[in-house]
DNA sequence: GTACGTGCAAAGAATTTGCAGATAA
DNA sequence: TTATCTGCAAATTCTTTGCACGTAC
């Protein structure tokens, strides 16, 4: 369903959203899109930071806040530790497990669709540019090790 | 609508839940239940701090754990800032303006009330316990200043 | 007296800031 | 050159922990 971008495709979209493509921020970009895990700044900073020995992680908050503000990315925070990020592409709701702390994207519930994800509307005379739906409960494998 | 608990009331609360009601308690959830304007530890403290003056911030993080452990407030991650509480114990959305930081409670999309709030059920093979909606954006009055 | 509750001080973790050097148009 | 970008170190903020004292049944 979703194909991985190429490192040019990345470089396009942050030229179209008046990026300058630094390898820093592609990279940041390339990592989100071939790992729809949700990771955090750490994460982020841990899986780069062997092929790029200079990167700070200075510099992965910045890239981070950066392409939050231009919507190519967006920020959860499903888990009250730290936050958590996700490439923008299909609307969808996200599930924390309270005992494994893993988070998982489960579909937008039915009938609302319309009026989800990152398209913006007003509401009672405020305008909602973002709408996040978060579940948190037990997991499916969490379930299966509790029942044992 | 919402009509303010008396202490009396609060106790009782606290009792059924098998939670001893100490002045602690009693003071952080009668905060929580006059003030519906999700604060944050800080905030509590502060406004406990003067009337209790051994009052002292661990506390707070522990009553407000507690109270959340059994269901009696909601803990809101809607600001990656800082934690939010909210006493509120109807069905509601949160919005929170990115210009002011203001968190207001919204009505929940239509055709959905019947699966969102604190009701658990089951969804693609995980225990949903929770699900909270955030609207991101700017608010009415924001919107204002910004049009003069 | 035993278990529980509170609160101080310290530790820990996540994030931001200030600034200097590097880089690119 | 002139802006912007990067990254180190320090600072700040939020939250948790360890532990001792107090309190209640």
């Amino acid at each position: 369903m979703t194909k991985s971008l190429n490192r040019e495709q990345i470089i396009k979209i942050l030229l179209v959203n008046d990026i300058k493509p630094s390898l820093q921020r592609i990279s940041v970009m390339q990592y989100l899109d071939s790992h729809r895990t949700h990771p955090s700044v750490d994460e982020i900073y841990n899986a780069l930071s062997p092929d790029m020995p200079t990167l700070s992680k200075t510099t992965v908050y910045n890239v981070l806040k950066l392409l939050v503000s231009k919507s190519l990315i967006q920020q959860l925070t499903i888990d009250d530790k730290k936050v958590l990020f996700d490439i923008n592409t299909e609307k969808h709701a996200h599930f924390i497990c309270k005992r494994c702390g893993k988070v998982l994207d489960l579909a937008m519930p039915k009938n609302e669709n319309e009026t989800y994800g990152t398209q913006s509307f007003m509401l009672d005379g405020n305008y909602i540019e973002e709408t996040q739906i978060y579940y948190k409960g037990i997991c499916n494998e969490c379930l299966k090790k509790i029942n044992n």
